[in-house]
RNA sequence: GAGGCUGUAGCUCAGUCGGUAGAGCAACGGACUUUUAAUCCGUAGGUCUUGGGUUCGAGUCCCAACAGCCUCACCA
């Protein structure tokens, strides 16, 4: 083991007087804020007839800290590449520029640890910008070795298991979860500037309603009462809608007992909103705002890299009907029940006793949806599968809905919300009919439709995947690479 | 939950027909005051995921378990 080394060292810094774990270390600047100052060094010409090879440079004089992820030592010369999450830049180390206190901690630098230096910024003979050493500062010892220098960690499992040394090493991981951030506080500024307020939810709860899935099931232990975590926002965000929030959003955790996937981790993060006095087309345009904002704050443009693709989010994004999409993508005529039960047989889906609707919307989802590159909004989807949904007026069998589809992922659901209390009751008790024998946990919400009882105003509602969106604006394919911390089977013992 | 693929040094990977373990990086020792994937010389590092089996002999073939990835199912 590499270890022994590493605490021998440690050993050493001690007995030079240094804190091998370090402390309160004020005053630096980030190494991307010591990057820009580069215009500052001043470069004095030679003077005439002198035998002096290399100019002399005046540079600002500038602390930083950061972590070892480099380190070329020349005899009496060290050159070390620290990082901090703003960037990286070169130290220059020289034994007789530095002092013999200061050369004897730099010998006990390895790859890895945390240190900070005060300096001189200037360039190098090759031009390369570097802070010039005049002190050192240990600030934390790495026992551990990191991984190999040029590919970082690749092998997947590794990357989840130890996301630390992941963001700490790998190219690229450290940003996008950076970007990350950045979205969700676009996200937060785009809502509050619109008037939404924030509120938090409960995670747990008595009845895990608001969407078709099967929740995870928890225990109080003091109330000995079995509980559920959510599975949606919805129902609870309702009622405030009811109780007068006009405009009122939740951003955060819900939980689906199911299998993970490249789309689909047990707990994901959804932003759901709602807005009184509005409908599914407000909530069109806000998701199309949310998502341009988001854009913006990363810095990026409309033209988003996409594997080998390119996705084109320019504005205004296509708004196409559920059935002018199933049509053109399906061939098939979308009021022709019968030609989509045919369609649906020879993909070999199950029919029998399926409502024409359900079937058409397994259809949809298996020949349609992968077809959507988008982004493109779809709407008007079939009243049958919507039960939180208002009708069209003019149509009641088609329900007042859109889903915003981009490279095939559903990214956004949004609704005209029926707030009609007996009809929603009637609903919920027809889906409730249909549930398999695995989702019989699935209950009634009383309380809701008492709610809704009391007055919901007609109102717009909007969820929206997080994970997904940052997927897209950051070119991950997988959700893994956006969710800090995935879902990972206990580590296997012998490893 | 089902099927397929993968698992070798701290990391990234080779390993032929079944014949007894290799490289690069990292580490350790040495040389080197403008390097930058530093270079050069030398050294050390392995329960080949785990457990069985076949065989004179298994990293290699067979079975099972564990973990990851992919596809499907569930779902967003």
């Amino acid at each position: 083991m590499h270890e022994a080394s590493r605490r021998e060292k440690l050993r050493k810094i001690q007995e030079l007087g240094h804190d091998p774990w370090g402390s309160r270390f004020d005053g630096q600047m980030s190494i991307g804020e010591i990057r820009a100052r580069e215009g500052e060094i001043v470069v004095e010409p030679i003077p005439a007839g002198s035998d002096q090879r290399e100019p002399t440079q005046h540079g600002p004089h500038v602390r930083a800290a950061g972590r070892i992820v480099l380190q070329r030592k020349k005899g009496k010369l060290i050159f070390a590449d620290i990082r901090d999450w703003s960037g990286q830049i070169q130290l220059f180390i020289g034994r007789g520029q530095v002092g013999e206190d200061n050369w004897a901690l730099a010998e006990c630098f390895d790859l890895g640890d945390l240190v900070g230096v005060d300096g001189q910024l200037k360039r190098t003979k090759t031009g390369e910008l570097t802070i010039f050493a005049e002190k050192l500062h240990f600030l934390s010892k790495s026992l551990e070795s990191p991984p190999e220098k040029h590919h970082g960690l690749t092998d997947p499992e590794l990357r989840h298991r130890m996301r630390y040394v992941d963001l700490a090493y790998t190219e690229g991981v450290l940003p996008r979860f950076l970007d990350r951030s950045k979205i969700v506080a676009s996200i937060r500024n785009t809502l509050g500037a619109q008037g939404f307020v924030e509120v938090e939810g409960p995670t747990l709860h008595t009845i895990a309603g608001g969407a078709a899935a099967r929740p995870f099931k928890t225990h109080h232990n003091a109330l000995d009462m079995p509980l559920f975590l959510r599975i949606a926002l919805e129902l609870h965000l309702k009622r405030l809608l009811v109780g007068g929030m006009e405009r009122v959003f939740e951003l955060g955790r819900v939980f689906r007992n199911e299998g993970v996937s490249p789309r689909h981790n047990p707990e994901f993060t959804m932003l759901e909103a709602y807005q009184a006095y509005g409908d599914y087309r407000s909530m069109m345009d806000l998701t199309e705002r949310l998502i341009l904002d988001a854009i913006a704050a990363t810095g990026r443009g409309y033209q988003l890299p996409w594997n080998d693709a390119t996705i084109d989010f320019t504005p205004p994004f296509a708004r196409h009907t559920y059935d002018e999409l199933f049509t053109r993508h399906t061939g098939v005529d979308a009021a022709d029940t019968v030609a989509i039960k045919k369609l649906a047989d020879d993909i070999g889906l199950e029919t029998a006793g399926k409502d024409p609707d359900v079937i058409k919307s397994e259809v949809f989802e298996h020949k349609v949806e992968d077809q959507l590159m988008g982004p493109v909004f779809v709407l008007d989807y079939p009243a049958t599968i919507c039960p939180l949904t208002k009708r069209k007026t003019s149509n009641p069998a088609v329900a007042e809905r859109f889903e915003l589809f981009v490279q095939g992922m559903e990214i956004a659901n949004a609704y005209t919300e029926l707030n009609d209390p007996d009809l929603q009751e009637q609903l919920f008790r027809t889906q409730l009919a249909g549930q398999k024998a695995e989702d019989s946990m699935a209950k009634m919400d009383e309380d809701f439709i008492r709610a809704l009882r009391h007055g919901m105003p007609p109102a717009g509602g909007l969820g929206l995947g997080i994970d997904r969106l940052v997927m897209l604006l950051t070119n991950s394919q997988t959700i893994r690479e956006v969710i800090l911390f995935p879902l990972l089977r206990t580590e296997a013992k012998n490893r």
